[in-house]
DNA sequence: GTCTATAGCGGGATAGAC
DNA sequence: GTCTATCCCGCTATAGAC
């Protein structure tokens, strides 16, 4: 627990709390406890309580969040695309799957305006996607239905895999599942070299 | 509310709550009011109170869970294969979503043990699709290749389009994903017909 | 079987000392 | 700024009447 800013210590055992166990079944004396001070202390950064330290939580998650979703630089054949971003992924799999899950369990008590934030995120996720398979793929509409079924399947594999444990009793690799991506999606794109004149 | 035991009701009602709130944040008192009666009527049916009826909702859930799954009749295409099974899953998506989330709400309160018959479950259905689809292809390899892209990327879109709430604001319904889904995994293998000498 | 009443505890929040 | 002490409330659970 490194000695600088309490609120920020506070932030951040909160932020690590909400997300294992969820935001009701989270005393503040427990956010107490995990920063090395009182409930009392809480009071003073946070005048709000609880919720005010939980809406801080959630507006200091969401620049971070999918933020790797980046590539730098495409490669030259659109299947080597998947394989490169199932690899950014991967790394960061186990940080995500986790914050994911907490956004699930918080989703059904957060204002539709609350949602906003996280769900822009999320839809910016698969446009990033497409805008990748544009560079290959002159369809436009074909790109779409492409970056859907890779967001949506990745997304899944991501909860059944590490947050449902599946992982473990089936042969799921991170490996497997992107060989199947490519097998299945691409049998016949697979080769496409980017397209010279994309945006 | 049908007059019948008590006891069933509690836990239909019990079942219900949590789901949309999570155990933690659900109370006897919240369980006996919608029950119709008191907390200590609770008491009576289930001597280990509260986490006696979590025991107990978690045991009545599992038969029910995804049994829907099954086709009865497989339409001479594969690529209506799809669409069959999409059907299907639409009508209890609603349903399926909000278990699915309380099941990940819950799930880090699991022990291994009790988290595996969800497991099987899971696993189960994947290997549904995968028998479906080997009614028509061949290689078996390929066949849970598809299954399991299909099987993760539609969890990925329940959860995505109803529990994030993404269908609100990309134009993302049941109908598009599907389409989406037949374009991109079957674009080549559309038109494949029943294999006569399938198991 | 189901109720009323209440004990006992843990949670969120605040006042006031230092 | 941070603590101690405390208030009040809602929750789980139980005792005992009907």
């Amino acid at each position: 627990m490194t000695k600088q800013n309490l609120g920020e210590t506070i932030i951040m055992n909160a932020a690590q709390l909400f997300k294992k166990q969820g935001y009701k079944a989270t005393s503040i004396k427990q956010i107490a406890n995990a920063s090395g001070c009182t409930t009392a202390a809480l009071y003073y950064y946070f005048e709000g309580g609880k919720s005010e330290i939980l809406e801080t939580v959630m507006r200091r998650m969401q620049p971070e969040q999918m933020r790797e979703a980046k590539l730098q630089e495409l490669p030259p054949r659109l299947g080597d695309l998947i394989g490169a971003r199932m690899e950014i992924m991967k790394d960061n799999m186990a940080v995500m799957a986790d914050r994911i899950r907490w956004l699930f369990m918080e989703m059904a008590n957060l204002s539709d305006e609350d949602k906003l934030p996280f769900q822009k995120q999320l839809l910016g996720f698969q446009s990033e996607i497409k805008a990748d398979l544009q560079q290959y793929i002159a369809d436009e509409k074909q790109a779409d239905q492409i970056a859907w079924i890779m967001f949506c399947s990745f997304f899944g594999y991501q909860q059944l895999g590490v947050t449902m444990g599946l992982d473990a009793h089936a042969d799921l690799t991170v490996t497997k599942f992107t060989e199947a991506m490519q097998a299945v999606i691409f049998a016949d794109l697979m080769d496409l070299p980017k397209r010279d004149d994309a945006a």
